[in-house]
DNA sequence: GCCGAAAGTTCACAGTGTCAACACTCGCCC
DNA sequence: GGGCGAGTGTTGACACTGTGAACTTTCGGC
């Protein structure tokens, strides 16, 4: 009846109560020695998984992108069913994207906070690592490309497309978590973010130079 | 030779030596204590202004926004001088101010973060104090109602325009700040800057209903 | 000149991140 | 099968943090 000396896999256990604490408590209130004492485990034990209580919360973060990447294959998986098929598929795709990848953000602020903040992408960015499955930027490139394929956008503007509307989604998805004006019920941030998808859309419109 | 025992404006002495340590060290390596003793004080004295460390913390992300409307204002006087002037000008300034809200975000990196951090903009909405001087959002709403006064976007368009710009800037400063793939240099950030808000601009022009 | 309130101090406590040294357990090799 | 080294977890300790309670000093108004 005595528990085993070894863990099995920690450092997986210690990221899943990790990612627990930070959706209950957010990123500023987490503690290692909490989630290890989940874990029925010396906080000490972490320091053979991670460096730093920093480098958890680094792969916390990691871990939440690869859950965002799952829930936005998702979204559209579920919407293909029964969206447009052919020539007008890509843009009713995008607005699909853009709404899951809120949605996300609202459904697990903690989470998306930590995965944008200090210890997230920043950080994620400098670990040599080989990312896993099709990250979040692969889907929304993917669909853009599809844009240029069915017409509605010149191979001109697809140049730096990606950025552009990641910014416009990423930066709505975070003023909307911060409760901004004009956004504080749920069926304002709908039409709001409605507006936002056919603004970027039309932001997507070839254009001349400069 | 004795140190008055009054410090004479304790929170502003405390708000502004906590930026110092923000800018220094970040948010999260922030520390309440540190600051007091970089005023020759005793932590607890905090308290009396200050109902938390989460408290104080709000009070330093309400500082930066007033300073980033300075700089927000400074950029738009300094540009206006030799700028183009009549009817070109609300576009125009609309680059310079994108470029300003951007080039803040990257100067004051950790700033930014705690602006729009959990201590930040999302706490300061809840609080019943009036604003300081014209917000960072008045400042777009003026240029933007010039947009429309001078032609350059319907007044259709014009609901909402405020939310759909901002998140637009404000994603690619966070974007930017995180490092990510095609924004690494100073270059690379200049030239998608200067698409991104071609795109915006695009954006805001008229379109149809749904 | 007194007195109450405001502002700062001291003492104390529980919690935290992290280091160094030790203990247990598994898998491999002879 | 037995030993042994690497990997994993533990104990003890330390400096530091946020914060509460009680006390002291100073200032402004009567």
């Amino acid at each position: 009846m005595k528990e085993p000396y070894h863990h099995g896999d920690l450092r997986r256990g210690l990221i899943a109560e990790g990612l627990r604490l930070v959706e209950s408590t957010g990123a500023e209130g987490f503690s290692l020695r909490e989630a290890a004492r989940g874990l029925g485990v010396t906080a000490n034990a972490a320091y053979r998984h991670f460096a730093d209580k920093s480098d958890l919360l680094t792969a916390i973060a990691a871990h939440g992108f690869g859950i965002l990447s799952d829930h936005l294959q998702a979204s559209l998986g579920a919407a293909g069913e029964d969206g447009a098929a052919g020539k007008d598929a890509a843009p009713a795709q995008l607005r699909v994207l853009g709404g899951a990848y809120v949605a996300f953000a609202a459904q697990r602020p903690e989470l998306f906070r930590l995965m944008f903040g200090p210890y997230g992408l920043c950080q994620i960015m400098r670990l040599p690592q080989a990312n896993t499955g099709p990250s979040a930027g692969q889907i929304l490139n993917a669909i853009l490309d599809d844009m240029v394929d069915q017409g509605h956008m010149s191979a001109q503007a697809r140049d730096g497309a990606l950025l552009r509307v990641w910014s416009s989604i990423h930066g709505f998805a975070l003023l909307a978590l911060d409760g901004l004006e004009g956004l504080e019920t749920q069926a304002k941030r709908d039409t709001a973010l409605k507006g936002l998808m056919g603004f970027i859309l039309m932001g997507l419109c070839d254009r001349g130079p400069d």
